[in-house]
DNA sequence: CGCAGTATAATTGTGCACAATCTTTTATTC
DNA sequence: GAATAAAAGATTGTGCACAATTATACTGCG
């Protein structure tokens, strides 16, 4: 009775049927293969997200940045400085709140976008599914992220 | 003529038209939602998905391992000797072929198998979707996937 | 046999990721 | 208005990721 029946189920620990293995694997392999199109610009891919952001809704402090991208100060940082250090953005303190950090587009950030739009056309084929499932997995991912985003909200 | 319109298209330089960026950003918050469980072992998520390799198909070389959890040598060599250091690997080279690394579970890292049934356990609640959109999320991720690995193949 | 070429890992260098801790500034409360 | 608390970033330490290079072992061919 003590004893247990020695055929356990291991199911769960094949690689196989993981959800997170292909979520993990192909997000490294997508943003491996922003690298060449991105070498062009002389970003990585966190570098280029933060850019976007930018581009996008112009100047923010780091900690409302990192909200967006889903990054901490830890990261942010050093990152900030190396996109400050290719002219790329500024980084000043306000004197309303020293604390904050603003990070501001430069000209030559802001003209960057530009040469950008090189970047979602070389890799607009680079993920080789049915436009049907691209828009169904991005809703998906979409999905499954906004749900996070809560969950870490209320905590 | 030779002047373009001024008003040119940047949609797709938003980031919530992005397919990577949720998937950039999902795949993060899961694996450091795998922190936790995983603390237990003594494992980050790259050592489990390589012992969950080593658990399900057995010993086999460093390059084998790679191919499957699309790791190159640059990760896995430290990565290995970390988990040697620990005790759940073994690292030897076969007389048959000494450029080889055989890598196999010491009794430890086999036993920690039953450990280890609670991390999937622990996640499986992690991402807040219904059954049906998991399984299609992991249909679609495993099918873009498999695409990449043939494409890496033919080059 | 000798050596050219290939296979297999290890190493090096740069950058991301994040937990934990520390520093400085601002806000609150008595 | 001084003590305390909270906010915002910076720093530190560990580990992953990957390109490029290096080192060593094997293989095949003349």
């Amino acid at each position: 009775m003590k004893e247990q029946t020695n055929k356990k189920n291991y199911e769960s620990l094949k690689l196989g049927n993981q959800l997170c293995f292909p979520l993990y694997a192909c997000a490294k392999e997508i943003v491996r293969q922003y690298r060449t199109p991105l070498a062009v610009l002389n970003l990585t891919y966190t570098q280029y997200i933060v850019m976007m952001v930018l581009w996008e809704h112009g100047s923010m402090t780091e900690g409302e940045l990192g909200r967006i991208v889903h990054l901490d100060s830890g990261t942010l940082a050093p990152l900030l400085k190396r996109l400050e250090k290719q002219g790329y953005i500024s980084r000043t303190r306000p004197a309303s709140n020293e604390r904050q950090l603003v990070i501001a587009l430069t000209k030559t950030g802001e003209a960057l976008k530009e040469t950008a739009l090189s970047v979602p056309e070389a890799m607009s084929e680079c993920i080789d599914l049915p436009r049907e499932d691209l828009l169904e997995l991005k809703r998906l991912l979409d999905k499954a992220l906004s749900r996070m985003d809560s969950k870490q909200a209320n905590k």
